[in-house]
Formats: C-alpha cells, sequence, structure tokens
DNA sequence: GCCATCACG
DNA sequence: ACGTACGTGATGGCA
C-alpha cells in the first residue's frame, strides 16, 4: 500500500496584519491578486491560515497531442479505428494501434487529449496503458469555471486559435467504413488542435494559479475512467419481482382514484388534470407536488393514494425496465461519469444516473463473485466544512468534541432542554434546519420542510424563532452568510474561486452559501479518490461515487486491508482540504449497496 | 423545447 | 427588500 504522506506537499500561509507570511516549506506565487485578496478576506473572517496545495512539477522530454476515432460512443460497443498524433516532430495517423503502445505507457511522454475521459476510457478498456496525460476540456473547464458551455474542441479551435474545424466525421457512424485520406486529415486535425490549446492554457492555469485544481482534478480522472469502464453488477432478475409487485400496486391505486374522483380517464402524470379532477371533487391545489399533497391528505383518500402512486410511478418509469436496456452482456450497469458535471465540479453520471437510484433498488447492485463492496460515507461533511469555511466556534468544538450536532441544534432550539431529554422528532426538526440553513433556507421554506417532515404542523413564526434560534447558537454562519452575500470573490478551500460578474454568483444571492461548500467537498473527494487509487491493490476496483459516498469491489479475503485504506485514503484526501475540523467515515461491508 | 415533478447528495 | 434551499439527471405532458 502506498504512503499517503508522499502523495502531496503544503504550503501553510500565515495572515498577520495585512501582510502574508508563509511558512518555511512554501513561497507565494508573484502577482497573485485573487490569492492575496483572498486572504485578506480569511482574515477578515477571523481565521489566520490558508493553505495552497502543490504537486511537484514533472518534467517531460516529449508532449503530443493525441486523438482517437471509434466506431462507438462506448469502448463495449465499438473499435477504435484510428489514432492520430501530433507533436513538434511527430505526426502520424495509424490504424494499428500497436505503434502507440509505447507512446502510451511512457511516463516521460505527456500525452494531450480533448475530453481525455473519453480516449483513455476507450485506450485502456482495449488493454492499452495510458501514463501521464492531460486535458484540454478539463483544462478549459477550470478556465471558463463553467463546466457545460464553450469547451468543444470546435469553439476552442475558434475563440483560442482562430480555426474553422470541419466536423463533418464527428460522428462515429462516419468510421464504420473505410478510411480515406480525408479521414486521416481530420483525424490529425483533432490531435493538433488539441496540442495547440495545451500551452496556451497551460499558461493561462499558471496566471491565475489553478494549478494545483487543474493537478487535482487530473489525478482524479483516473477514477471517472475506472467507473465508465467497470460498471457495477445488477441483478435485474431480483429487481424484476420487485417491479412487478410495485406495478401491480400502481395500476389497484390508479382504479380506485379514478373511481373516487369519478374521472374514468384522469392521467395521473398529468399535473393539470391532477389539478382538475381534485377541483371537481371540491379541493383546490396550488401545485401537485408530494409535500402540497401532503397537506390536504386528510380531506380525500384518493390524496395518499396520489401521493403513493407518484412515488411508485416515479421508481417504476425512472429506474424500472429502462435499467434493462442498460446492462450490458456481463450483468454490469455502465454509466456515463463525468468528473466535472456540474459547475461545482462535483462528478455527475447520466444514462443511467447511477448518483440518484432510489433506496429501493440499492440491494440489487450486488458484489461479484468471491467479492464484497464496501461503502464508505463522510458523516455530516457539509455542516464540517461549514464548520470549517465559517470558523463558527460552537460548530467547530461540537465536531472536535464528538457531539451529535442535530441533537445539539434541537436542544437549544428547544430551550435549552438537555441533550438526553431530545425526542426522535425533535431530533429531526434540528436536523432539518442544520442542513437547511446551510443552504441559506429562509422561514418559509423551514416551515414547509418541518411540516412535510412532522405530524404536528408548526406556525411560520415558530420557523422563525427556530432560525432565530440557530443563528444565536451559531453565530459565525451568520456573519460567514452575511459575508458570502456582500463578496465580491467567493473561493473553495481548495483553491477555486469565481469572481463578481460569474454566472455562478448572478444566479441568487442565497446559492453563495452553498458553491464553496459543496465544491470544497467535492475537492475533498476527489484528493481521497486519488489517494486511494494511488495507493490500492490492484484487485480493488471503484464502482461507484456519490458526493459524499465511494463503493468499492473487493475480494472477500482483502476485505480488512482494503477497509481501512479506504478509510485512510478518505479521511486523508478529505484533511488536505478541511485543514481543522475532524473528518470522520463510516464504513460498511456487505454483498449489496447498503445505505 | 420548456415545465413540473421527483430520484439522489 | 428580497424571494422564498443548493447542485444534478430523468420522465412525461404540453405547446
Amino acid at each position: 500500500m502506498g504512503d499517503l504522506s508522499l502523495v502531496r506537499n503544503f504550503y501553510e500561509i500565515n495572515v498577520q496584519d495585512s501582510t502574508i507570511h508563509l511558512s518555511a516549506n512554501g513561497k507565494i506565487p508573484k502577482g497573485h491578486v485573487e490569492l492575496n485578496q483572498a486572504l485578506l478576506k480569511l482574515k477578515r473572517h477571523k481565521t489566520n491560515t490558508y493553505h495552497v496545495l502543490t504537486k511537484p512539477e514533472i518534467g517531460y522530454e516529449r508532449i503530443i497531442g493525441v486523438d482517437i476515432e471509434t466506431t462507438a460512443l462506448l469502448p463495449l460497443h465499438g473499435e477504435i479505428k484510428l489514432v492520430s498524433v501530433y507533436g513538434n516532430n511527430t505526426r502520424f495517423v495509424t490504424k494499428d494501434l500497436n505503434e502507440v503502445r509505447d507512446i502510451l505507457s511512457d511516463p516521460t511522454v505527456l500525452k494531450i487529449f480533448h475530453n481525455a475521459t473519453f480516449d483513455v476510457s476507450w485506450f485502456r478498456a482495449k488493454g492499452y496503458v495510458v501514463n501521464s496525460f492531460v486535458c484540454t476540456f478539463l483544462m478549459s473547464q477550470i478556465l471558463n469555471n463553467h463546466v457545460k458551455k464553450g469547451n468543444s474542441l470546435q469553439e476552442l479551435a475558434k475563440t483560442k486559435l482562430g480555426m474553422e474545424l470541419n466536423k463533418t466525421y464527428q460522428h462515429a457512424d462516419n468510421w464504420k467504413g473505410n478510411i480515406t485520406e480525408e479521414h486521416k486529415e481530420y483525424a490529425l486535425m483533432d490531435a493538433k488542435v488539441a496540442y495547440e490549446l495545451y500551452s496556451i492554457f497551460k499558461e493561462a492555469i499558471k496566471q491565475k494559479h489553478l494549478d494545483i485544481v487543474l493537478a487535482r482534478e487530473i489525478n482524479a480522472m483516473d477514477a471517472i475512467i475506472e467507473l465508465n469502464i467497470k460498471g457495477i453488477r445488477f441483478d435485474y432478475d431480483g429487481w424484476e419481482v420487485e417491479l412487478q409487485a410495485m406495478q401491480r400496486e400502481r395500476d389497484q391505486l390508479l382504479e380506485m382514484i379514478r373511481l373516487e374522483l369519478k374521472v374514468p380517464t384522469l392521467n395521473m402524470q398529468s399535473p393539470k388534470q391532477i389539478t382538475a379532477a381534485l377541483a371537481a371533487n371540491g379541493i383546490d391545489v396550488e401545485s401537485t407536488k408530494d409535500e402540497v399533497l401532503a397537506k390536504y391528505e386528510n380531506q380525500l383518500s384518493s390524496i395518499k393514494d396520489m401521493r403513493q402512486y407518484k412515488k411508485l410511478q416515479k421508481q417504476l418509469s425512472s429506474y424500472g425496465e429502462k435499467i434493462k436496456n442498460a446492462i450490458d452482456k456481463d450483468g454490469r450497469l455502465r454509466g456515463n461519469w463525468k468528473l466535472c458535471g456540474a459547475d461545482t465540479f462535483r462528478m455527475t453520471c447520466k444514462e443511467p444516473n447511477l448518483q440518484g437510484m432510489p433506496s429501493i433498488s440499492k440491494p440489487y447492485f450486488q458484489s461479484k463473485e468471491g467479492h464484497s463492496f464496501i461503502v464508505a460515507d463522510y458523516s455530516t461533511i457539509e455542516l464540517r466544512i461549514l464548520a470549517e469555511v465559517s470558523q463558527d466556534q460552537e460548530l467547530v468544538k461540537a465536531f472536535h468534541e464528538g457531539e451529535d450536532l442535530h441533537n445539539k441544534t434541537a436542544a437549544f432550539i428547544f430551550g435549552n432542554k438537555p441533550i438526553e431529554l431530545i425526542t426522535p422528532t425533535e431530533r429531526k426538526v434540528g436536523k432539518i434546519i442544520n442542513f437547511g440553513l446551510v443552504y441559506g433556507m429562509t422561514k418559509w421554506g423551514l416551515q414547509k420542510k418541518i411540516n412535510a417532515a412532522i405530524d404536528d404542523p408548526i406556525e411560520l413564526y415558530e420557523a422563525e424563532a427556530f432560525r432565530t434560534k440557530y443563528f444565536e447558537l451559531y453565530k459565525g454562519v451568520s456573519d460567514y452568510q452575511d459575508q458570502m452575500l456582500k463578496a465580491d470573490f467567493i473561493q473553495t478551500l481548495g483553491g477555486r474561486y469565481w469572481k463578481e460578474g460569474h454566472h455562478m454568483l448572478e444566479k441568487g444571492k442565497i446559492a453563495r452559501f452553498n458553491y464553496p461548500i459543496q465544491a470544497s467537498c467535492a475537492e475533498g473527494l476527489k484528493e481521497s479518490l486519488s489517494l486511494f487509487l494511488q495507493g490500492r491493490n490492484a484487485s480493488w476496483g471503484l464502482v461507484a461515487v456519490v458526493h459524499d459516498e465511494i463503493v468499492i469491489e473487493v475480494p472477500d479475503s482483502e476485505v480488512e486491508m482494503a477497509k481501512k485504506f479506504l478509510e485512510k485514503s478518505m479521511i486523508g484526501g478529505m484533511s488536505i482540504i478541511v485543514r481543522q475540523v475532524p473528518i470522520t467515515v463510516e464504513v460498511k461491508v456487505a454483498k449489496h449497496w447498503v445505505k
């Protein structure tokens, strides 16, 4: 197993007065305007330590742009038809992958891909080793600070290089037949553009002091590639039995609802029709969403049935038979994972969305023969990050002393009740308050949320009182939120930042509370993934990652070792980002995906 | 193509 | 005073 301490170097920077002093092992980058601003903000924020994370620069003997053309979107369904290589002294296009085998594995040759996740997934799926690579798509996302727009090779060729890229052959279908000289020219052009973009982006990233952000994402990219290739075993036969029972119940419910409302053609998928049908029965609803229907549940028995119907219908339509088509011949589900799918740089997954599977389906995700799943998740991680960024003394203390935060909050808002006397319902309210207020929930939202979760509805003034009490206890959180509202510069704990005018800050002021927390959390998770991947045994596979949770599949005989190492990686990785508040991880071992 | 809704965190 | 909780992806209705 790898030694975690060797993976990163830290530069510790202390802020005293308006001057920035560095500890012996670091030097501040010259002209680092954004960092200086951030440090001053942090100082006002009553914290005096900021950490810049770095990794030693590796010198490469050669740098080349590489692109592949494939006959399908997924490696399981097609072949690599062409590989193009573009460098200072090397330019070629080949059908014979053996010509690039050594180049790909050579760590002294830096490979530049545009969307490396795609190219490297293909190479690895086809049995080629790829070491030392970088991704101009990722670099563009980091520089743009926008993950969905303006990062395509075609757009970048135009905006950065003034080149019009011909995309005639982009679709996989164009690579199934004979390869012409024109095909080859096309393929080489993509490698050339990636090569040319790299030096421009590298300089820009350096100027903006985002090198560490790039290094972190590149190190975590192996995780995404592995998730794409490996997939996760899903027992569809078992799930189908569950589905059939759900289907029967759903059909019965629909029949009962139509009968009672006297609307025999009612389409329960149409909010419009539901509203009309309820109105005809004397109930006016402002919307048909679950939390609204819950309010009217006592007025008509059909409303309870409707809620259950909608729940079942959702699970059947989104996660039912559709899943069957997504299962590959080896019985595994493979999603389309993205490293930076969200603007916070959270990972995303689609087709299917393996990060959004309902809990009822989790038992049907099963480890392969002779293997177990290890499911590990961070405890209250966003609240710990809130404690770190806000430096709220009550929060920090609570985590250092291992207090149950939901109980602590409940005890305070319910009139300083002794913690031992807090009821499960009161703890539930404490939990809603703790999580809701991180995102800037208002008294209206709080009331709605609490009333959706408990039996005795509370009044608006009570929700307001809870909120006031919360900020009385956690004064630092209140200060933090005030600062975030005013800030023209918002940063994460790991070195990303947004400036005034950026679309993330314009979206809504309340969102500002959450960005640095969600984004810092994603940074910590990626540090953890990278530690895990660097030190794990080859027999341990990564099968799912869900924001604060990592699932691995390991041989039964190695469970104990793997469990310890995963926990160590997760705590170690997150602690690179969250330096003061302790991090805890809950680890479970099972033959299926447990919650 | 947008909206409402709801699955996950 | 403001707008009513953040980030995703998937579905089906509706225009």
